[in-house]
DNA sequence: TTGCACCTACCTACTGATAGAGAGACTGAT
DNA sequence: ATCAGTCTCTCTATCAGTAGGTAGGTGCAA
C-alpha cells in the first residue's frame, strides 16, 4: 500500500472513531509514520482529504451493495446482508460508517464533500427501495407497503442502532435494534 | 438569566449544531458577551461543562417525558408525542439532539458524561419499552409483538431519522423516516 | 534534468487553561 | 452608620501546546 494509500485508511480510521474535527494532520502523520507536511503534499488541505475520504467510501459502499445484489438472490437475504455491512462497519462499537460521522459534524466539512455525502446516502436508500419493492412483491420481506419511506425508515434505523452501538461502544445495542426488521426478511 | 445559564444554553446550541470538538471557549465568550476566562470562572474545564450539558440536557427530557405521559393518556399518542420531541429538537435540520450530538464524539468526552449519556438513553428506552407495550395491550400501537427490542429499535429510528435530517439540513428526511412508526400510532 | 515524494524549519492563529487584579455586593463587628 | 473582610464575577495578560498550512531544500528514479 503506497503512502497515499495509507494516509486515506489512517484517516478513514481517525474520522470513522473520532469524527472529523477531532483528528488532526499531526496524528495522522504519527501513524502512517511521516512528517505533517508530507500530508500536505497529498493533501494540501484538510478539506480536500475530507472530499476523497467521503467519494471513496461511498464508492467502495455502492460497490459492497452491488456485490451483496450479486450474491444474494432473495431480497429478504439482501436486507439481511445490508444490515451486516453497517454491523461491520461498526467494529465492535469502536467505529461508525463515515455517512453518520460526517452527518453530525456537517457545519466543518466543505461544499463537494457534503454533496458526497449526499450522493451516498441517495444511493443507499434507491438501492434499499429497490431491494424492499422486490421483497414485498415475492413475499421474502414481511409487511411492506410503500417501500419510499420504508427505505428512509430503514436506514435511519441502520444509522441510528450505530450511534446507539457507538455510545455504548458495544455491538450489542445494534442488534437488539435491528432485530426485528431482521425477522421481517425471514 | 444570569450568565452560568447564558453560557450552558449557548454551549448546549454550539455541541448539538457544530459538535464538542468544535466549538470553543473563544466561540462561547463571543455569544455570551465575555472573556474567555470567565467561562473558565463558571466551567473551569470544558470536560465539566460538557459534563453539566449532558447532565441537564437528561432531566430536561426526563420532564418532557413526563410531561407527554401526563399530557397523553394513550400511549399511541404518547408515541407520536415522543417523536414530536426527537422532531423539534432538529430545529428544522439544524442541530442535533445532544444525545446524537455526544454519541458521536465520545472519545473526546470524559467518564462521567458518557454515565450520563448512558443513563439518558437507558431512561428513554425505559419509558419507550412501557409506553409500547401499553399500547400493545390497548390496540393504540399496531403490531408489537415484543416490546423490548422495539423501543430499541424506535430510538434508533428517531435518533437516524435526525441524523439524516441534519445531513440535509431540512426536517423532510425525519418525517419520511419515522412516518411509517408514526401510522401504527393511529 | 525534470519531477515526485518527502524532509526540516517555520508561520500565524487559535486551543484550553492559569495568575492576578479590580469592581461590586454581602457579611458581621464595632 | 460605618468599616473591614470576604465572596463572586469579571477582567487583562499570558502561558504552553497544537491547529492547519507554507517555503524551500534533499534525494532519487525515469
Amino acid at each position: 500500500m503506497d503512502t497515499r494509500e495509507q494516509i486515506l485508511a489512517q484517516a478513514e480510521h481517525l474520522a470513522r472513531s473520532r469524527g472529523y474535527d477531532a483528528f488532526s494532520y499531526a496524528d495522522l502523520a504519527e501513524r502512517v509514520g511521516i512528517r505533517k507536511a508530507s500530508i500536505h503534499h497529498h493533501f494540501a488541505k484538510k478539506a480536500d482529504l475530507g472530499q476523497e475520504l467521503m467519494a471513496r467510501y461511498r464508492e467502495r459502499f455502492l460497490e459492497a451493495l452491488a456485490d451483496v445484489a450479486k450474491r444474494k438472490a432473495k431480497a429478504g437475504d439482501r436486507l439481511a446482508a445490508y444490515l451486516d455491512l453497517y454491523r461491520a462497519a461498526l467494529s465492535d462499537g469502536q467505529t461508525l460508517c463515515l455517512c453518520v460521522a460526517f452527518s453530525a459534524g456537517r457545519d466543518s466539512l466543505t461544499e463537494p464533500t457534503l454533496v458526497a455525502l449526499d450522493r451516498c446516502h441517495r444511493e443507499s436508500l434507491a438501492w434499499l427501495e429497490t431491494t424492499l419493492a422486490r421483497g414485498g412483491e415475492d413475499g421474502s420481506i414481511a409487511g411492506i407497503v410503500d417501500p419510499a419511506p420504508e427505505a428512509k425508515a430503514a436506514l435511519a434505523l441502520a444509522e441510528g442502532a450505530q450511534l446507539m452501538a457507538r455510545a455504548a461502544a458495544s455491538l450489542e445495542p445494534f442488534d437488539q435494534a435491528v432485530s426485528a426488521l431482521r425477522q421481517r426478511a425471514g
